[in-house]
DNA sequence: ATAATTTACATCGAATCGATAGGAATTATG
DNA sequence: CATAATTCCTATCGATTCGATGTAAATTAT
């Protein structure tokens, strides 16, 4: 129930696009130096971030990042998948492991709550926008006031 | 992102000693038998949930495990703290990284959301109690009906 | 005394995670 | 065309965690 590196350093690096915009891309070495962030693990993560759409790469001399949506358009939720993969804790019936809940009513009963847990988050993620966060980090002065964004 | 298999195990342990209630207390290997899960892991397990006061055991020979608390008193809160320890998944300031929000205010920000996750989460964890976790599993006659507890 | 049980501790294998490294492909610039 | 800067692909490493097993000691009703 933690958040992976990936997670945090893939955020960062996008909250970085949006909110350092620039006429030219940003290379991942500079990216990196700018967020204090490991080299090679980064490119990875942008790799990964491409792949999924969220970021477009120039390669060569003057080449580098920069978003490929706009910042309205990404969640936390699509970072998410993308870094931490699928939402889905639990397998009930379906998966390797077969249909646990024939054993017991229990397992039924977890399942349930665990697409709970599944539902929330997923709202919640998707609540996040890159948008949304970039506005709040321009309204830091106080250093831990509003919650950045209830909906 | 995940339940831990801990986490599940000592569910699906608790409720079986909540929903089928006996008088003497029912030991570790009939547990295991009964749930078909790995002995000695169960009990490394229910030895967590006896020092957390969720559970009491009797050693000897009719020996075993019983609830030590009221099942309206133990939430899935509880049990998540035993099996998986703190929700804390960020450090912002304290720890032993230092203040990280001293180099950037996106770090900040990415840290009120993880507070957002973990408020909403333990709120979340509060309101499933194994009492109505296993009012829901006898209501079980629909596969995947009712949320269970929606609050 | 014996059998059944919890309890403590040690370890193991596999998987995951964060991170590093080398090198190939690509591209602007001179 | 050559070069430097960059993305991209793949392999690997070390550490940690996780699920699970094993051994042996302490406890207790019979």
């Amino acid at each position: 129930m933690k958040f992976s590196a990936r997670f945090e350093y893939a955020l960062l690096a996008l909250l970085y696009l949006k909110c350092e915009p620039d006429e030219s891309p940003i290379s991942g070495r500079v990216l990196s130096e700018k967020l204090s962030l490991p080299y090679r693990f980064l490119e990875q993560i942008l790799t990964d971030l491409k792949k999924a759409g969220l970021v477009r790469s120039v390669r060569g001399y003057h080449g580098g990042y920069r978003l490929a949506v706009e910042p309205e358009e990404i969640s936390l939720y699509d970072v998410f998948r993308v870094t931490e993969g699928k939402l889905e804790p639990y397998n009930c019936g379906e998966g390797e492991n077969g249909d646990r809940c024939g054993q017991s009513h229990n397992m039924c009963v977890i399942s349930s709550f665990y697409d709970d847990i599944k539902d929330t988050m997923t709202n919640l993620l998707k609540s996040y926008t890159l948008d949304k966060l970039c506005q709040a980090s321009r309204n830091m002065g106080a250093p831990k006031a509003a919650p950045a964004a209830n909906v």
